[in-house]
DNA sequence: AATTTTTTTGACCAACTGGTAAAATGAGGC
DNA sequence: GCCTCATTTTACCAGTTGGTCAAAAAAATT
């Protein structure tokens, strides 16, 4: 039991963990073989085990780092501020993850979309109640009149799927658009949308 | 070399094609077996080859009839109707594939997530082309004072991200909202948004 | 330099994978 | 009832899969 990790198991765990996004983000879990991983990693099979002591290991260590990255800018909404402003400030955000990070969204997507089988205690724990608490931040600013009356988990689902979807869909895209860069109209669209649909009177 | 396909072979193709929508929207293709598909269509694995050469033929054939499934609305919208009626009248047929065909929905998920590695070509030929002659359409109703103006491929991009999310992000959105039916509220919301964006003044 | 500990390798395995071949069974037309 | 053709089953195979084990090679410690 040592908590002091040298050198070559901070680097070979980096690695692995970074070759693992790549490959279980292309091909989900079931599609994926160690070998894939171990070869994009620069290891041996064995070797790789050597460090995580299954398949399952790898997948998990990914998919908890994945959940937290995902949740943060959430807490980072201040219910003191200016709604529509916090409300945009959380999407841009989201955008630029799935521009910076498209292979921690496609993971996370593909293993909702498979049931979320290994997160779904995370999905009705943690965000759930998040996401209550968030809904009375809301609320209150539409009772305040300061955004107009919307449903807040159904704004959330919006922004959500909105932002992943130029990450996730990212092929379907690029072939719709042609060459220009999608991000940019992207980040124009989601604010004139979020605005209008926010925005008082 | 035979057209006319007997009763057998007809519920046999069926049952594949509905054993293999259910498994490779949950696996992947790489992550379903043909022992897995060939249980949920009740026969045999050689027997199920019997009707369908491999498994790249099971899927190709799935996502064939997908695609086209997919595209159809798409034609519907009437150029001469009432822009933010069209624009409505079609994200609505969109929700409701996303409740009625779940599994199609994610199908078609994974497979663009992954790289759309069969459809690219109808992605970036078909696809690419009716959205740029519907592109014209949206920028003449824009011209025309009808709607506000919005950017066409993202306009979509925003419909079918959200309404797809529904089916894909299904887990989380219930996760999310608890008990209530998702589809009732998301039909609301996705009404109230489009009409702000769209609606001129 | 000797020793201990960490890291890496190569050889291996049982279970599973997509797919095949041939024989057995079934159904419909005569 | 017989024949033909469509359908189904049984037995099988070669390649891949996640994972193990003991030995070898590097590092770190003394």
């Amino acid at each position: 039991m040592q908590k002091t990790k040298s050198r070559i198991q901070r680097k070979n765990q980096a690695a692995i963990l970074a070759a693992g996004l790549e490959v279980f983000s292309q091909y989900g879990f079931r599609g994926s073989t160690l070998d894939q991983i171990a070869d994009a990693a620069g290891l041996s099979k064995p070797n790789m085990l050597y460090y995580f002591a299954s398949k399952d290991a790898i997948y998990m260590a990914i998919l908890t780092r994945l959940l937290g990255d995902w949740m943060k800018p959430v807490y980072a909404i201040n219910p003191a501020g200016d709604p529509v402003e916090e409300i945009l400030k959380y999407s841009k955000i989201k955008l630029q993850m799935s521009r910076l990070y498209p292979a921690e969204s496609r993971l996370f997507a593909i293993e909702i979309i498979q049931g979320a089988p290994n997160i779904i205690d995370v999905l009705s724990g943690e965000l759930h109640d998040t996401m209550q608490s968030l809904a009375k931040v809301i609320n209150g600013w539409v009772k305040q009149g300061r955004i107009r009356p919307v449903h807040p988990q159904h704004l959330f689902f919006s922004i959500w799927s909105l932002t992943q979807h130029y990450a996730d869909f990212d092929k379907q895209v690029r072939a719709v658009i042609g060459d220009e860069d999608p991000f940019d109209g992207a980040e124009v669209h989601l604010e004139d949308m979020l605005r209008r649909l926010l925005s008082p009177e």
